[in-house]
DNA sequence: TACTTTTACAGAAAAATATTCTGTTTTTAA
DNA sequence: TTAAAAACAGAATATTTTTCTGTAAAAGTA
């Protein structure tokens, strides 16, 4: 479970880049294929290693508007956050969604084509929902970062 | 560039698993292995797939902590932006920025070990910045909802 | 110390996958 | 109607992953 140095530095090639080979990483950090391998599934089963995935540019898929909308329930008890994390599970647009401290309850981050559509999503589909008394939106202008790599 | 249904179903997939082969989807799209090659290197070269990551379980890796940081500038100019832009692409601790509307002008966030690295963090990273005047400090409670599924 | 066990690694063989090639069918456009 | 282009299937090839065999180093035990 503990990650010594050559794990570490299997983890930083593989959240750079899931493709490359377990020949390109051996290269890399100066050893054999096996110890590669063996890692990597170590890696796998421990569950450091969570998934692989695909990033898609969302400006080419037509998101051309991401907004952080900041949500105060109607009440602050279990059932009443259950049910609005059920909900929020199942819409696509919202890609984080995080209970948090302060003067609302919930961070969401939502993915969108434009002005219309979230003018859509806001009244249809988040402020309907009966969990919810306040939103407080936020709309990106630019963004600087954004990445799925974390320090090791 | 205009992407098709089976287009869309590729990128359903990969968005999903980055380590579904070429038969894995062709055989749940129902096409041959060279119809799933072409289109993926098509979707790789129009930058519609922009890259493959691997994501990392972040508790395992000890960062118990994500944060919101809302930032104000101390001026609102070009240059004032662009200092404070560079300073965060070196912070790896800080995995989205984003220049916003509202009451404050950047929206941060930060991935970290516990509160003491934030505090450090705060004290001597962030707030030392010559184009940081404001910070406010959003906790992160519970994580309901991450993913880099985008709505296709 | 001597011995056993475990861990980490290298190299090679086998299996699976990606890539390339050839050719057919379908669609599109002249 | 014909020519050109696009989409696809199947097979051959190259690459990569996975498995197997064995060696050396490290850790634990009598």
């Amino acid at each position: 479970m503990a990650l010594d140095e050559i794990d570490k530095k299997i983890l930083r090639l593989l959240q750079e880049d899931a493709h490359y080979t377990l020949k390109d990483i051996a290269n890399k950090i100066n050893l054999s294929l096996t110890p590669v391998h063996d890692r990597v599934k170590r890696l796998e089963k421990d569950g450091i290693i969570e998934k692989y995935v695909t990033i898609l540019d969302k400006k080419k898929l037509g998101n051309n508007l991401t907004v952080y909308c900041q949500v105060t329930l109607t009440k602050q008890t279990y059932d009443t956050s259950e049910g609005f994390n059920q909900s929020i599970l199942n819409m696509p647009e919202v890609v984080e969604c995080n209970y948090v401290s302060g003067n609302f309850d919930y961070m969401l981050k939502i993915i969108i084509p434009d002005m219309e559509s979230y003018h859509h999503f806001h009244q249809k589909k988040l402020s309907v929902l009966p969990e919810v008394s306040l939103i407080n939106t936020v709309f990106v202008i630019s963004e600087v970062k954004s990445t799925t790599v974390l320090p090791i």
